[in-house]
DNA sequence: ATCGTAAAATCTGTTGACAGAATCGCGCTG
DNA sequence: CAGCGCGATTCTGTCAACAGATTTTACGAT
């Protein structure tokens, strides 16, 4: 049983962890605890407590938690225990210039690699977007940005290059989720809508270097807009945290 | 004692590892010993044959395999144990592709963060390099390319953007390092020295720019011809690349 | 009352042992 | 001689216990 890595984790929100070895599924289970908000940023990790609260011993945990410090998601410290990562606007920034070379490369790539059922995928989702802005459709809880998200992601994965969707879905990707709750980005849904739509035209038309300069405008107006809401810009930490959140129960 | 990830790993070949915890060393061992190719790629590892070598009990050396399992070093599979990962010509060429969007976007980041020192610096690892090849200076073992290493990495550090930094050096190069030994490209040492002074030249022009664009055609061009001599290259698309339009800001 | 110090409690790092699964080897059968 | 089944062995996954280090707590001196 390959359990790899291209497990489902990113790929939609809903699906169900239950990887064969008990490390894995913790592994997938805090991966989602840590993005979902549960276990507060900057807060400690107990293992013990950890331990007793998914009903392990701390073998399996203590093997879930060093992935997850290669995914950045925690801070390990010799002897000093856990943390869980936080979120500063700095890094929301510097994580946007990277987003912005790996997107525009996955959609100069994607420009050749669409099939037609993909570019019809991709204009349901916008779509969808549009009937979302409109009050059309129903926004479920989760749907503010999801439909967003699927059109980034299924760019990415028909870059058909994997080493590149596995920085993008992978790490980058549950990167950013770190930030949704923290900074919330004003509406400039109408703005992402059409350029989404500027981007799909270049895929239908399989033109690679117009998919990749509208991608790269897309995230870089994003990047911007979204810096300028948090009042700060990236270059410099906002204001040391007063306090910082204790340990989690 | 911090510990977290920025350790020298890549940074410098000839470091000593000396963390803290056991697990930690081994990590870093392992790193190395991986991409020196002395645990020959594609062989299955056994856990107690490895713990008896390093002599250390299985369970640091789990820890262990689980972080290089993040970094792509070594895939598992439930009840099956570890394998080391195997390094192919589509692989590289994917990495090349995702590479040069990186190491652009550093470029024009170390346009606008090099100091004079740091040029300074370049400037001599420039000339070296051009020691080198005149046989001037003697060439040791590992310093083929190690001038070649420094300089990217130098650059890659002045992005002064961390996740940048961080996908670079301690992902992307060292990934790099195992298709060293089993695909050596030809020499174009001249070449890349050539390149090598205009991207110094629009560094210390500070011109960000012009920065991205010569470290794009410089990756590009590495990844072309180390493809040809390849044999075999690694993409569906082979050269539809005649010239390309830059996209710039 | 505050600060410094020492003992107690907790936590992390590490080890060894056990259970289930997979691989290997042997003998049997066609 | 090739292919298959079955037992033995090895390996992976998991757990509980120990040792050193750290944090907390209690106590006494200033």
């Amino acid at each position: 049983m390959e359990l790899s890595d291209d497990a489902p984790i990113v790929t939609t929100p809903g699906v169900a962890p239950a990887g064969g070895t008990l490390a894995e599924r913790l592994f997938h289970q805090l991966f989602e605890a840590i993005l979902q908000g549960e276990l507060a940023p900057g807060s400690k990790i107990s293992e013990p407590l950890l331990a007793q609260k998914y009903s392990v011993s701390r073998g399996p945990l203590r093997e879930a938690l060093h992935r997850l410090q290669e995914r950045h998601l925690i801070t390990r410290s010799a002897n000093h225990g856990s943390r869980v990562a936080e979120a500063t606007p700095a890094s929301l920034s510097e994580l946007f210039k990277v987003r912005e070379m790996l997107e525009s490369l996955a959609a100069r790539e994607a420009a050749l690699n669409c099939t037609a059922e993909d570019l019809m995928t991709l204009q349901s989702m916008v779509d969808l977007h549009e009937a979302r802005i409109l009050g059309t459709a129903p926004e479920r809880q989760t749907g503010l940005s999801s439909v967003d998200r699927d059109f980034h992601f299924l760019i990415a994965q028909r870059s058909n290059n994997p080493f590149l969707i596995r920085l993008l879905c992978h790490e980058l990707y549950p990167l950013l989720r770190l930030y949704r709750s923290k900074y919330r980005n004003t509406d400039y849904r109408k703005r992402a809508l059409l350029e989404h739509r500027r981007i799909l035209g270049a895929l239908e038309d399989k033109d690679p270097d117009m998919a990749e300069m509208m991608m790269r405008r897309h995230i870089a107006g994003a990047r911007e807009r979204r810096l300028e809401t948090m009042g700060d810009d990236g270059s410099a930490q906002p204001k040391r945290r007063a306090k910082r959140a204790d340990v989690q129960r």
